[in-house]
DNA sequence: ACTATAAACTAATCACATTAGTAACAAGGG
DNA sequence: CCCTTGTTACTAATGTGATTAGTTTATAGT
C-alpha cells in the first residue's frame, strides 16, 4: 500500500550526503535538501525525524559504509598486510565522503544503538587484523586505540586541508603507517622478552 | 576617551569560550553569550563582528593558547624528550579547553593571516623539537606530519569521547607517543644507511 | 469506482542572526 | 561647570531556518 511515491528517506539522506561532501556537514539544511530535491521543508518530515533525524541517518549510513570498505580491505588478510590494506581502505573513505567523514568518528551518544554497533563492528575487525601479533588483552586495546588514532589523525588532518606544504600526502600516509606497524613489531618484542 | 566600560571585546570572547568548553562549540550562539553576559544580543556587535567574527576570535584564542603551551613545554628541551614534553601539553591544552579544541585544528582559510601565522609558529616548534634527529627536509616533513596526526588523532578521539573501554588512557597515550618516537629513530637508521 | 493511507502542501510559530536607527553615558576641551 | 564627541547599549524590524498543526491529493488495494 505504498501510495504517492517519488522519494523516500533513502533518497532524502542520498541527497543530503552528496550535499554534505560538496559544501560540508554545517551547510546542509533543511532548506538545502528541499529545494535539491525539488519538495517544500515540511514535507522532509514525512521521511526523517527533522535536521537531527536527519544528521543521524546521514551519520550512520557513513559508518555503515565505513564499516563495509573496512570489512572488504580485510577480507583474507592479517598482520602487517591487513593493517596496510585497512589503512588504506579507512582513508579511501574520507576522500570519496570528506563531508561525511568528519561527523562519522564523532562519538555517538549511548541511546544512539545502531551506530554504536556498527562501530563495535569495525572495532571487531580491527581486533581480528591485529590478532596475528599476539597481544594480550590489554596490549590489544592499547594497539587499538593507537591504530585510530594514527587513522584519524591523518585523514582528518588531511580532509580538513591542515597539510598544505607541497609534499606528497600518499608519502606521508605510507611512512606514518609503516611507522604504525614498527611499532607493533617493538610492541611484540618486548612483551616478548618479559614473557 | 573609553566610555562605558563594562564589556569589551576580551570578556565577550572568554564568556564564549567558557560556554564552547561547557556545551560544545555549536552550543555557542549570540542568545547564549549574551545572556551570559547579561546584555541585549545587538550590543554584541559593538565588540565582535557578528557570529562569524565570533568564532574567529575564539579559534584565535585557543590556538595562541596552545602555541604557547607548547613554546612553554618546549624550551631547553629537544629529541626524544622534547617529543614527548610537546605531546603532553598538546594533550593538556585539549583536557582544558574541549570545546575550543575541536575547531582550534581547522585548517585555516586563506585569508585568515593572523590564524596562518599562529599555526605556522606552532610548526616551527615542532621543527626545532625534531632538528636532533638529523633529518633532510623531506623527512622532516613526513615527520611533522606524522607527528600533527599522532597527536590529533588520539586527543580528538578522547575528548570526543570515541574512547570507551575501560582502559587507561594515559597509558594509551604514552604508548602512542612512545611508538612514534620509535618511528623516528627507525627512520634515522634507515636515512644512516642511505647515506 | 471506493476507500484508506501516505505524501505533499499551506499556514502559523519560534529561535536566532543581522541591520538600522535611537538613547544614554563618560571623558576632555572650553 | 557645561557641552561636544564618541562609544555602548538599546528597541524595532527583517530574514532565514526549523518545527508543528491541519489540510489536500494522489495512489494502491479492495
Amino acid at each position: 500500500m505504498p501510495p504517492r511515491k517519488s522519494i523516500d528517506a533513502q533518497k532524502v539522506v542520498q541527497t543530503a550526503v552528496a550535499l554534505a561532501d560538496a559544501n560540508g556537514f554545517e551547510a546542509v539544511t533543511l532548506a538545502s535538501v528541499a529545494e535539491a530535491l525539488g519538495i517544500r521543508i515540511p514535507s522532509l518530515y514525512n521521511h526523517v525525524a527533522g535536521l537531527p533525524g536527519l544528521r543521524y541517518e546521514m551519520r550512520l549510513w557513513g559508518l555503515r559504509l565505513l564499516a563495509e570498505h573496512i570489512r572488504r580491505a580485510a577480507v583474507g588478510k592479517s598482520g602487517d598486510e591487513g593493517v596496510g590494506s585497512v589503512a588504506s581502505a579507512y582513508r579511501a573513505f574520507a576522500h570519496a565522503h570528506p563531508g561525511i567523514y568528519a561527523v562519522t568518528l564523532r562519538a555517538p551518544d549511548p541511546d544512539e544503538h545502531d551506530l554504536i554497533a556498527v562501530g563495535q563492528e569495525i572495532i571487531d575487525v580491527l581486533f581480528a587484523i591485529l590478532r596475528p601479533y599476539g597481544f594480550d588483552d590489554e596490549d590489544m586495546l592499547h594497539a587499538i586505540r593507537a591504530f585510530r588514532s594514527v587513522l584519524h589523525g591523518f585523514v582528518d588532518l588531511e580532509t580538513s586541508g591542515a597539510f598544505k606544504m607541497a609534499l606528497d600526502l600518499d608519502e606521508s600516509f605510507r611512512r606514518l603507517v609503516e611507522g604504525f606497524i614498527g611499532g607493533l613489531h617493538a610492541r611484540q618484542q618486548a612483551a616478548a622478552v618479559t614473557r
